[in-house]
RNA sequence: UCCUCAAUAGCUCAGUCGGUAGAGCAUUCGGCUGUUAACCGAAGUGUCGUAGGUUCGAGUCCUACUUGGGGAG
């Protein structure tokens, strides 16, 4: 059950309660793909980032271990020793990610492993049988992700599609939720709004499943090419056309900026690989702007990657250090960058909470994005001399 | 002392029949949005050991020298 607690212009402050706690929100979940974040993150470390919800994906569980190996060791929770309400998406999304091993019809997606090339079919009915295996918290529905470059003719179609789809994952996670030895009874489903960028498509979809009384609705089809505006754009176009007594959901978004201009837009849920993915790379999130810490500029810099900052690479280690760690290929160096990036995301969700609770979002809103500024401005305290190398001051 | 092999980018090495040099790594800088991503992309750098010679033209052929490896004594 969703309840708004506070309003503030589209942005709102919530609660959803789950079988397996209840979120507050406006939230960050974790991804962990194949059940597990990159960068050797355990679920013992979630204490400390302050995490809420972790996402795993459908496809991914499905070739490796197998969904009857996750069922078999009694669920997805048990199986990776998780507390925390756990979001799978569809599969949805390897539609477009994996674009070249794939072929749609009507009945739904026909893959080629990108494993081992094996040919595996996956439908809306496969996908929530596979979801209710891994007895995910929340199941999102089987959709069709096109790309922001396709053209109307051919989203409208797609989108169509979709809708058809969704109707298919309803009835079907019913029977199932019915069903004497399915382990979560009460697993939850989403529906995705799909049109890329095209108003009349996104609103007539967004007014089709808003009538199907689903546990949440996402907006997908976004960041998958398309600008800044005009993402913003179809958050504006949509959200006032899906259910207001539900958690709206923005799948895969996105930077701290994306973040919070979403949540003003009315977003609830969020998830992104940015964190973790870019925390591998040595890219880091700061109230300053985002650092790369691969630069030469960090070489004797004995400041923690972000000053102030609670997490287990800033309380202990010097940018220098995880700099040399990255450039070594070691370990410890990717995973105090995700640790690091993923308490950055999960406290930032926290302040905004926070801010909403205290009727200061858009004042919150705006000096935050503010400050993500500094560092693109910043004069560099290291600078290179030529003749003498690196050197502080 | 002699024989022999080598010497090319910061490192390890390619370089055809003579036509003024490339790769990998390293370095520097980018990119990454429901993860096929500890990934991908771009850039910079050379007295081709030194000095001569042959040639229209030499990293490449010849001579000497220098340095290093291996061998003989």
């Amino acid at each position: 059950m969703y309840k708004l607690l506070k309003k503030e212009g589209m942005a709102k402050r919530g609660e959803f309660e789950t079988v397996h706690g209840t979120i507050q929100t406006p939230v960050f979940m974790n991804v962990a793909t194949v059940a597990a974040i990159k960068g050797g993150v355990s679920t013992e470390d979630l204490e400390q980032i302050g995490t809420q919800v972790v996402l795993s994906n459908t496809y991914h569980l499905h070739l490796r271990p197998g969904d009857d190996v996750i069922y078999k060791m009694g669920g997805l929770h048990k199986f990776m020793n998780c507390k925390q309400p756990i979001l799978t998406d569809s599969g949805g999304f390897q539609v477009f990610s994996l674009s070249e091993n794939r072929k749609i019809r009507e009945e739904g997606v026909y893959f080629r492993s990108h494993i081992d090339g094996h040919k595996l079919f996956m439908g809306p009915e496969e996908s929530m049988r596979i979801q209710s295996h891994i007895a995910s918290t929340i199941a999102m529905a089987f959709d069709e992700c096109p790309s922001a470059r396709a053209e109307h003719e051919y989203v409208k179609m797609s989108v169509d599609r979709t809708t058809r789809w969704l109707v298919r994952c309803k009835k079907e996670m019913d029977r199932l939720n019915s069903l004497p030895d399915t382990i979560n009874k009460n697993q939850m489903l989403f529906g995705i709004n799909q049109g890329a960028i095209f108003d009349d498509l996104r609103i007539e979809h967004a007014k089709r499943i808003a009538d199907m009384d689903l546990d949440g609705y996402a907006v997908g089809g976004l960041a998958v090419g398309e600008s800044h505006e005009e993402m913003y754009h179809v958050l504006d176009v949509v959200t006032e056309h899906l259910p207001k007594n539900k958690p709206t959901y923005l799948m895969g978004v996105g930077t701290p900026a994306n973040i919070l201009e979403a949540v003003d837009r009315g977003i609830d849920f969020f998830d992104c690989v940015y964190p973790s993915r870019n925390g591998r790379h040595g890219h880091l999130y700061t109230k300053k702007g985002h650092l790369n810490l691969l630069n030469a500029k960090y070489e004797l810099d004995d400041r923690p990657i972000e000053e102030g900052c609670q997490c287990p690479a800033c309380r202990r280690y010097s940018r220098s250090y995880i700099r040399h760690l990255l450039k070594s290929g070691e370990m410890l160096g990717m995973r105090l960058c995700v640790l690091h990036n993923l308490y950055f995301y999960n406290h930032l969700t926290e302040d905004i909470r926070k801010a909403l609770d205290e009727g200061r979002f858009k004042e919150f809103k705006n000096k935050t994005l503010e400050g993500f500024k500094e560092y693109d401005t910043e004069d560099s305290q290291f600078k290179y001399d030529i003749a003498k190398g690196w050197k502080k001051g």
